[in-house]
DNA sequence: GAGCCTGAATGATAACGATCAAGCAAATCG
DNA sequence: CGATTTGCTTGATCGTTATCATTCAGGCTC
């Protein structure tokens, strides 16, 4: 393995002519010089050592992604597709700017911490459900951190974060269904609270639902178990009580609807002619499912692009504005949406 | 960020005692010494520097993962469950051993390969596509490869790769499905000729029917487009063709089973009904479609797990042997496969 | 008991490869 | 001719590890 120093004397040079050339550092510096040591560098086909490159001016170069959904159990979250695709387009945008990626998946935000400190990570991208636990660790750091989908509310600080405009997703997706003549519509979710960008989606239904005169209740959120032994507890009650009167049910992510519109389908019911069912996200599953789910659509590879630019902006110490970036959402209407009849009353 | 030389002062030693105590060397050292370095690190909570580490021995503890999938364009195959859960599981593996995953992902292995030679990255695992190229590309250099469903066959290096046992697993399933009445079975994959799994899926099919006597030829075998127009295209015609009189269809991976299944019920055939439908890989899709998928079961995680083992394996000059590692497969019946009449005759 | 040897515990020092501030010639300018 | 600019070099530095040296206590020999 060639260095800097090897290079240098072959090329006839100082070492620190050949790194002024590789840092770009043209500062006064003759054609022919930096043409001879460009050459030299090709030839010899040189490869940095970031080892030294770290300890020489501390910058890794390297962007770690904490992924901390993992915590969810069960459910394995892991197989997602929206796990991969995000990291997929995570480092996409992280290697096309000359940055490397370090990926840290686990419940222990404290070890992605160490390790991202260990490696001088200039920034981190954090995703999931830990977020919150992040941001109150990194208060001794400088890292700069953004987040992906993990809203903070009543804490004065300003997080930068890359998100949906999830209310306006879940409104628009309740306006839709109020306008196919849906009354009755509920809102399900998987946290009880719900947490994150559930909170907005569900925020969002309730709002369409009291703009459109409808009366909004505690009753129409109901808690969706991510225990699949829970959940399925849950659904077959919940069809013995025919829905609770539901027209329609608001799943607050494309899995769940699936998952339950399937659980119906397998006894009996059908959707959208019994039920209309609806998710968020437009997961590769909702077109994979019968019938093809009516959803709201997001663009996964955007916040990865979002995410990666803000670091850098962050890095480069330029400004940010605004902090908080919510991507555009669009309605994505398929096949698991009735029109209710008594539209035409 | 405190340092080695800074705990050495602190702890009244030599910065070499601390290095010592860190790397749990056997160089000889009083309790005492050893007990004092040790609080004083912790209680100033020394993180180190991967930076410095990796200029005095040369050793990142780095394993980079090199993704190639990305090149069957237009698929996404970045949204495909195996990718996400494998990488979780790489990810687990790899960090529990005290190692860090630097992940890159694109076609271009020339500069995956220089970003691991930079990063002095210490193993490589690389999964998919363009496994081939790698090993052509690594020859200058010594760092470790371990290939996930990589098959080299006429070349006479062994590579060390984890892979299933694909051939079994389609004879298994090819055998099932004769079992249950099928004459006329197709085997459909998305290579022409196939290639890594595929092909060894394949010569598993084809020998199963040569096994139990059933007329083997090449038009059993179907190209099946990861271009979703073509890939309609040759659907639809395979429609009009009442499946060229093939009562069964066995698909070298889930992903392309369930898109197909959908559409023959989109057009009003019925699976198993009409046409029986397998696949291979036991992707979360396969209980998620209708009628729930019939298929090959593989455990991801373990293929994981045995590729950081023998990596590190290789990386402690241990032995490694058998050099290839198949794991186990299972058929796992589910709704798709129907049982032919004729077989009571 | 002086001299010698041994081995255990610890320290001094030189890499490792790159960066960067400061410095120094030579060329150019006013 | 002194001052400035240009073009490149010197040398310190980053944090860690490896190698070898040193110290020192204790036992052995004669």
């Amino acid at each position: 393995m060639i260095t800097i120093k090897q290079i240098a004397e072959i090329a006839g040079v100082s070492p620190s002519t050949v790194s002024h050339v590789l840092n770009g550092r043209m500062h006064k510096m003759s054609q022919e010089t930096r043409e001879k040591v460009e050459r030299t560098l090709r030839d010899h086909k040189y490869i940095s050592n970031m080892g030294g490159h770290l300890l020489g001016n501390g910058s890794s170069r390297i962007i770690g992604v904490i992924l901390t959904y993992a915590r969810r159990s069960e459910m394995n979250v892991a197989r997602d597709s929206f796990f991969s695709e995000i990291i997929g387009a995570l480092e996409n945008e992280i290697r096309s700017n000359g940055y490397y990626m370090m990926l840290y998946t686990s419940g222990d935000v404290d070890e992605g911490l160490r390790i991202a400190a260990s490696w001088k990570v200039e920034g981190l991208v954090v995703l999931g459900a830990l977020a919150h636990d992040c941001s109150r660790y990194m208060e001794g750091t400088n890292t700069p951190l953004v987040f992906i989908d993990s809203y903070f509310y009543d804490d004065g600080k300003a997080y930068v974060n890359i998100g949906l405009h999830d209310k306006k997703g879940a409104y628009m997706m309740t306006k839709y269904l109020i306008t196919q003549g849906h009354k009755r519509i509920a809102f399900l979710a998987d946290g009880n609270p719900p947490m994150g960008v559930d909170c907005e989606r569900r925020d969002g239904f309730f709002a369409a639902l009291t703009d459109h005169g409808l009366p909004a209740d505690e009753g129409q959120y109901l808690y969706i178990s991510h225990r699949c032994a829970e959940r399925e507890a849950f659904l077959s009650t919940f069809l013995e009580e025919k829905f609770r009167g539901f027209t329609a049910l608001f799943f607050a992510s494309d899995f769940y609807a699936v998952d339950s519109m399937n659980y119906f389908q397998d006894h009996g019911l059908r959707v959208p002619e019994h039920v209309s069912v609806c998710g968020f996200d437009d997961s590769i599953l909702s077109v994979q499912c019968r019938p093809k789910l009516t959803t709201v659509h997001q663009t996964v590879s955007q916040k990865a692009s979002y995410a990666v630019a803000q670091l850098l902006r962050i890095l480069r110490k330029e400004n940010i504005d605004p902090k908080i970036i919510r991507l555009k959402v669009s309605l994505q209407i398929r096949d698991s949406v009735r029109q209710m009849e008594s539209l035409n009353c």
